[in-house]
Formats: structure tokens, C-alpha cells, sequence
DNA sequence: TTTT
DNA sequence: TTTT
């Protein structure tokens, strides 16, 4: 009975970083940026960002070890998660975290731009970059993360 | 250029806790629950329950004060906010809150219902409670689809 | 690349219609209502209805034959489809239909009322009306945020 | 008591048609496409796309006439809206379009890629596009259309 | 009528 | 730590 769902546009704000669980499980994680621009009493624009720490499992760890690099512009649909911690004094802490079930890339590589951001080597790839999101004829289940530890 | 957005259906977990503003606007704050259910590898049901920390601003919290009780399954849009703080040790702390911008107050409240949940002493002023944001149709027939193949 | 996605709120206009298809498919059709409030020019509030044909398949279906009846309130995430269909005089015509692929039932039953709504004779089945994705949280008080300066 | 909300990511099929409405208001329409892709029975790739009616009212019709050209990538969050009309023949037909409330110019213009699709000669002014979603400090309420023959 |  |  109910409902945990995001929504987010936004930039990759490093390189994901790729893990692999003893079980195989692929894990990404990399933190997304949103912004928001409002007019200040003054005046003045204000630019506020937000980041997201997306965390991505499976065939979407696959994907983003594949194409998402820095910069790259990103659709993510997902839920919200949070989880605790021990720090290192022992205290319980607190991370949210946006578990992505869908994710699409958006627009083109920043590197593939004529103006020279130039942080990308890997063009060609991105034209072959497959839809991360897939729909079967046969309306199988997306397999859930049951058996992961978080 | 980006989008932040969260779309929660749930149930509430304390009544609201209602603050004013030097400047008198006035922000509600408290713990929504979402539930994902899903069966383990021995076949076991699991229910994991996230609470999420609403926030609501000026016209919503006043409407949060006067009908979002404990127990009440709400419809919150909004958009997700990291903040930081400082512990009592004096160590940078971030929280995550969301911050509604759309609410809807669904089915009924729980004091309504039969099942004893009884925590709720003010079921009249339910029975009123307007919507946040629409009203409910009135269920007459949908009109010229009479000659449509559905 | 590319997203279609529709979120509703809403109440059933009519009792699902079930079909099964040759290949044993079930398919399930109903209207849903979605209704906006505002206020005129004259200061008078204006409601207006928007009629949703809603498709679901399969699983989605059994749930709707099961527990989806007219005046229900329910949470529906899909997408959007429009077809083309020839009518009686060979014209082409199209219909727009959101084909659901999550379904929430909420609030409860409106037979369940005490405001007398009425059209609906089967309060107990809705009792017991399980969720179709998720479970309700036990309102255990959420841990953890004692010490947050919320 | 409901939501009718509409998420899109996808490309812009025609140059928007901007009208003038007598008191002024401008409204901009243009079909928006998503495409789907999956794999038949017999392993071939199948792609199907939608198209969506685009309607954009007021600033963001401003924005769509300054900035939306064909081919581009758009996010467009909005709310389903079917109307009435009568054809040629005086017959009542039906057409559903989505009314936009949020609009997001993703990636860059198509004109702007080394490809040659080069339909596009207005490169610069998309470096100053503005972001067509403002949140503004005091949080004033988005202006309806209250007054709006649709 | 778009795009990959 | 991203982007316009």
C-alpha cells in the first residue's frame, strides 16, 4: 500500500565506481547533481545543487561501468533508501541513497561536444549505447535485490 | 537543467509537529512510511519499511496541522533536500528531508475505520477534511465512450 | 531513450470489464477518474473530470477482477498508448488508453463509509483486499531520529 | 483527491505551431515522441513509438517558440487532458493531449552535433537557454489557466 | 513527425 | 563532485 518514487535529471558528478559482491552482483555507485535556480529578494539568481548518491545493481552497474563517465547528463527513476552505519567512533550514521531502477542517458557525451570539455576519450562507444531500459513482450518481472545485504 | 523529483504514497507516522517562522511562515514536519514486501530465498515474506522526513511549507503546513494525523495515508510530490547540521560534538551531520510540494490526503483517516486502530479522537473533522488540492469526482457515467471498442 | 510515464490518482468509474485472450492473457478495462478543482474569474469553484481508460494485463488484471469495484480509490503508474481503430463507417479513429503496470489500492472500500456512498455491497472481500505491491507498515515509531534536529 | 501527472523524455517531432490566444496567451503545440524497444519471440528487435500532443501555455509557450526546434531532446512533466471536438462531418471525436507544467531542454540541439543533421541554425542562443523551471524564493503559487476555453 |  |  504504497509508494517510493524518484524521478531525477541530472549530471554525473564523478566516474562510477564498480564493485562486485562475493556473489558476482554487480554494484555502481557515483553521485548525480540537480540544480535549482530561483531569484533571490535582490535580485540576484541563486543556483542551489543537490547531490544524489545513486547506487545501481546488476545489468544497470553493467551499463554505467559501460557509458555513464563524468559530466554525463542522466535520467534516473528509482526509490529512495536509507541506511545506517557505524562510524569510525562507533556512532550510528545515517546515508540516503537513490537505488535506480531505470536510468536512460540523455542527450550526448560531454566529451562529443565541440567545446572542448574534453574529458572523455570514448566517443565511439556512445553510439552504440544500448537503452538501459528494455521492455519484454513477455512481461517477465524486473528481478528484485532480495538476497543483497543492504 | 535538471529535475529532483519524489512522488511518495504512504502513511504517517506521528502527527506533525508544526513550527512558525520569525517571519511567521509556517513549516510542519513528520515521518512518512513506505513499505516494500518481497519474499526471500527460504520463501519468507520480508517487509521493510522506509520513513521518509517530510517538510512542508506555509499553505501545507497549515493544511498538515489541521488534518495530517498519525495513522493517515498520504500522497506527498516533492523533491529531495540534504542538509547539513552540527552534532552536539560538534561534527557536520547531513540529513535528508522531503520537501512537499503536492499533497493529497487519501482514503480515509484511521480513527474512520472499524479496525480499532482508535489513535485518533477527531474523526469528525475528517469527515470534512477538503482536499489539498482537487476534489472528488462525482461519479457520474464517463460520457462518449459508449461507441469506442474498449 | 526515451521515457512515458503517467501517474494517477484517482476513483474507478465502473466495474472492471475482464477479457481473456485466446492465449489465456487477461486483460481488465475501467475508467478512472482524476478531477482538478479551481477557482473562476466569478470567484466560483470549478471542478472538472478527467476519464481515464486505464489497461492492465495479466497479474494486474486478476488483482483488478479481484478487487478493484466502482468508487475505488487506486494508484496507477504506467504509460500512456494511443491506438488507432476503424469505426462503423471505416473511418480511423484513436483512443488513448494508459496501460498500468503498477497498481495501489487505497484508502478503503467506498462501501466501507459511513457517508453513505453505498453503491457497493461487498465491504467484506475489501477487507481483506491485500495489497497489490507492497504491505502497511506496522507504525512503529521510526528509530533513530531522537537525536536529529528536526 | 487525485493526480493526473505525466512524465516524458523524448524528441521533438515538428517545429512547435505557436498561436495567440484574443486575450493574448500564447500557446505552443508540437508532438513529442517515446519509443519503446523490445525483443519478439524470434529475437528480433522491435521498436514502437508514441506520440504525444505537446501544449504549452503562457512562459513556457515563450520558451518552445525561443528554444524548441525539431529533433530535440525534451523533458516535459505535465497532466493528461482529453477533449471533445467536432469533425467535419459533425461527428464528436476525441483527442488527448498533454498539457506540459515543467519543461526541460535536454542534451544539446540536434544542429549543434558534428552528425550534419544540421537542421538547426540558431547554435548560440542555446547557450543561454534559460532553465524553464524557476523555484522561486517566496514560493508563490504557478498561475492557472483558470480563464481558458480548454 | 523524432531519436538511437 | 556535475551542469547551464
Amino acid at each position: 500500500m504504497s509508494v517510493n518514487k524518484v524521478i531525477l535529471v541530472g549530471n554525473v558528478g564523478k566516474d562510477p565506481e564498480i564493485r562486485h559482491l562475493d556473489s558476482g552482483v554487480a554494484v555502481a555507485n557515483f553521485p548525480l547533481a540537480t540544480s535549482e535556480t530561483y531569484t533571490a529578494k535582490n535580485g540576484e539568481k541563486v543556483t542551489t545543487t543537490e547531490w544524489h548518491n545513486i547506487v545501481l545493481w546488476r545489468g544497470l552497474a553493467d551499463v554505467a561501468e559501460k557509458y555513464v563517465t563524468k559530466g554525463r547528463q542522466l535520467y534516473i527513476e528509482g526509490r529512495i533508501r536509507t541506511r545506517s552505519y557505524d562510524d569510525k567512533d562507533g556512532n550510528k550514521r545515517y546515508t540516503t541513497e537513490i537505488y535506480g531502477d531505470v536510468m536512460q542517458l540523455l542527450g550526448s557525451a560531454p566529451g562529443n561536444q565541440s567545446s572542448g570539455g574534453g574529458n572523455s576519450s570514448n566517443t565511439s562507444q556512445q553510439a552504440s549505447a544500448p537503452s538501459s531500459q528494455v521492455n519484454e513482450p513477455d512481461f517477465s518481472e524486473p528481478e528484485g535485490d532480495e538476497d543483497l545485504p543492504f
